[in-house]
DNA sequence: GCCAACGTTGGC
DNA sequence: GCCAACGTTGGC
């Protein structure tokens, strides 16, 4: 199992967007090598965070894979690829930018040193951290 | 709204 | 294959 984060500018797509949807949707648009060779890599039952960038730039809830890697259906160019991701929480106290920066304990993550990439990888030590952080179960 | 950082494109 | 120019993202 392993864990990501998710960035979407909520007037685009929103977490109130992605639960109104439900079942699942398809995490389309990625136009970056890097954020989709990290989609590549995402197994069934993975989770991510969901992060609201821009204005909020705040972890407001997690999704959950529930397809593995296919063509992105907004392209006809076979170079994007995506997943599907689902609702599965929402964050009891949604955990900020700031938060994660002034954390020592977070100071390696991806979140905190590369504001540019838009699919990222999280490290299971940090995504413990910020469950707490946001008073999320985090079972395990 | 500004601008730094980053990624991509295209001329050579 | 290098690198300058350009476009985009996203923090501030």
């Amino acid at each position: 199992m392993a864990y990501w984060l998710f960035k979407s500018e909520p007037n685009v797509w929103s977490w109130d967007d992605q639960v109104a949807k439900g079942g699942g949707e398809e995490w389309d648009g990625i136009r970056n090598y890097q954020a989709r060779n990290n989609m590549r890599l995402m197994k069934l039952g993975d989770l991510g965070f969901f992060y609201h960038s821009m204005k909020e730039r705040t972890i407001v809830g997690v999704v959950e894979v529930c397809a593995e890697i296919h063509p992105d259906s907004t392209t006809d160019d076979p170079r994007w690829e995506c997943v599907d991701v689902k609702a599965v929480g929402e964050m009891p106290n949604p955990v900020t930018l700031a938060q994660c920066k002034s954390d020592s304990r977070l100071k390696d993550m991806v979140l905190v040193n590369n504001s540019r990439l838009s699919v990222q990888p999280v490290r299971e030590k940090e995504w413990k951290i910020i469950c707490e952080l946001g008073g999320y179960p985090h079972s395990g």
